[in-house]
DNA sequence: GTTGGCGATGTCGATCTTGATCATGGAAAG
DNA sequence: CTTTCCATGATCAAGATCGACATCGCCAAC
């Protein structure tokens, strides 16, 4: 599913032109992307928690190099899928 | 940020209801959780990646029992930030 | 059709995950 | 807007998983 299956969603239960649905989509993505980036945590009940952390580690690896490099970033956007992701029954 | 604030931002560049703005983003989250529950990957180019993998572990602790518990389910949501979201600088 | 973000690879250690419970607060109803 | 409801956070331990880097191919986005 891609940028364009989720405005047709929308459009869907919205009639709107396509372009207004994607527009859509990409404001809202924008929107929680710039939070993030700015360091709020964004909730939403049922769905997850995208939370900004603190990335503790420092070191990482490179194949071609074969040494240790450090992690000069700290940060990273961990996703925490909400009750009803979480009840997936493997198939 | 919670839910609330994501519709008030899509009222602001599309003047609606607040009710018809939650509902969007309840409608957004809806499908692309139903997305993610039927196994599909969601792309979304300079935001992020949501990914539904098998879990391989099958074990974890219980702090009460105190006891290894086994884990019965195999499914987990992954998000992996995209390039806009993984250049973030420390503060 | 063109551009460029994203996946995969390999290493190795820090991080995450799962479960149950109480408290907090997101969310929905009056 | 206020109140109620129930999902979410933290915690403990052990073990599997992720991540960063560089490059090419692929596909999302324009």
């Amino acid at each position: 599913m891609i940028k364009i299956d989720i405005a047709n969603a929308l459009m869907a239960s919205y009639p709107c032109s396509r372009a207004t649905a994607l527009q859509c989509v990409d404001l809202l993505t924008e929107r929680m992307k710039q939070a993030l980036l700015d360091g709020h945590r964004i909730e939403i009940r049922g769905f997850g928690v995208f939370e900004p952390r603190p990335r503790k580690r420092g070191m990482g690896r490179n194949i071609k190099t074969g040494t240790t490099v450090e992690i000069p970033k700290g940060k990273s956007i961990r996703f925490k899928p909400g009750k009803d992701l979480r009840d997936i029954d493997m198939e």
